[in-house]
DNA sequence: CGGTGCTTTGACATCGCTCAACGACGGTGG
DNA sequence: CCACCGTCGTTGAGCGATGTCAAAGCACCG
């Protein structure tokens, strides 16, 4: 399943597209936003806590990872970012990383200097909105998050993730019907949802017991969307995504 | 410990100057902002799950919580908000809540609307992205409270929220020494930290005989703050505030 | 064919939850 | 003024979900 675009920017535009209205100059707009591109290997932190960044980054293909790093090498992911992902918005506006972004598969990442996003909001105001709106629904999903964290017990919480990346992945075209790729390993879903990684591998067997979900080999394949939906009580409300298509339970198969 | 302000904007501005750099001009900008004041009771819904809005809060005086309700009656709080918050700009760029806002206590509200907001953005724009650093900075709360929730015990976590809500406060002058207000009962605290009330209890019980900090009357007294700081792994950074001010063993007065 | 890293499983420990009761306190009405 | 009541805080006993530790299985790869 590689991901499907031309330019790196078309692949942003579209993105954007999934969460806003983007107008013909906007799009032309981003289009025409100067870049680099690098291909970086999995594993490998792109910005580190305590840094200033002068740029920010797209992610082209593969997956990055935002996390905290706590004493005693113990790690806390914060969210997964996928193709068409901004993760480093932020540092248009705060000074220093309070965190880390590595990639967790070998990844093609598009870099732009904060000055190229300035000029470009400079030229075409609106961007600004839709660029905040972006950084704005990272916030809620790290809302939800919290609230998985806080308030549901280890099987909901995968599940809700698990909803979570499919969707947003289907959003980019990036899912084969209820299949999608799940490169992070066990002990990374873990760390993301605040369990160890022998206990996911047992909710995991649960999952798989009960037919709600198989993952194998970074395929995650969702059997049964209502009852995983239910489990997790998942409501997509929080992706402010504006295509609102949750999988009937039998799904289309994306374009 | 009444919140020491003369107007609304001028408490808007100060708030500002706290996380950023305000030029007179951004400053005469903000404090011509129209709104309009209220008060609202103590568990009073500002705006809910699912509302569009087309005005933005300023919390006055007071604390307002952010929440989300699961089924069953259980709910996450999400972030508390003091005097000198706008935890509503999300609402500029999001069409619909994903999310509750409630008053916790009586609290006094100012409302700008959002054409009033771009009304100002476009005579300053420097003011977009203040407020957009805002957000940023929201979402900076969101992400340690992920990494409390997901790889912090109890005892840690809550000593993590307290150091958080005390250096907030006192960087809006609202702190007396080492003490400040506290007004969520136990049970809203436990909401918050995704804990039951009984067990947040135990935990208080403890800080207490270990003479870490105190809490009484919604009276919040700190007795060791490196130990705490300790006890939550505590680093300011993900405040973002200008002044660094940790409390030193003998913390000066705030002004 | 022997690493090396990831997944899977078992046995046991522990943190935090549940349920239940009681105490402290303030408001309200008689 | 006092009895009553509701809310919040506090405590105990037992239980359940999840963590810890340790080992074995398994795939990939040199």
């Amino acid at each position: 399943m590689p991901t499907p675009y031309s330019t790196p920017m078309e692949l942003l535009a579209r993105k954007l597209d999934s969460c806003a209205r983007l107008s013909d100059a906007d799009r032309a707009a981003i289009l025409g936003l100067a870049h680099t591109v690098r291909v970086l290997p999995a594993r490998h932190d792109i910005v580190r806590f305590g840094e200033r960044s002068n740029q920010s980054c797209l992610v082209l293909q593969g997956w990055v990872s935002r996390y905290a790093a706590l004493s005693e090498g113990e790690r806390q992911i914060l969210s997964f970012y996928i193709a068409g992902d901004m993760p480093d918005l932020q540092s248009l506006h705060l000074d220093r990383m309070d965190h880390h972004l590595a990639t967790l598969t070998t990844c093609t990442i598009a870099f732009v200097t904060h000055d190229e996003l300035h000029r470009v909001f400079r030229q075409h105001p609106n961007l600004i909105g839709i660029l905040w709106r972006d950084t704005l629904i990272d916030a809620a999903h790290y809302r939800e998050r919290i609230t998985s964290l806080g308030r549901r017990q280890a099987l909901g919480r995968v599940a809700h993730l698990f909803c979570e990346l499919y969707l947003r992945q289907r959003a980019m075209g990036l899912t084969s019907g209820l299949s999608c790729p799940l490169p992070p390993k066990q002990s990374e879903l873990a760390d993301a949802l605040g369990l160890t990684s022998v206990h996911l591998n047992r909710v995991l067997r649960t999952l798989r017991t009960r037919r709600l979900v198989t993952l194998n080999g970074g395929l995650l394949t969702i059997e049964d969307w209502d009852e995983l939906a239910a489990v997790a009580e998942f409501d997509p409300t929080f992706l402010h995504q504006t295509v609102e298509g949750v999988p009937a339970s039998e799904p289309a198969e994306t374009v």
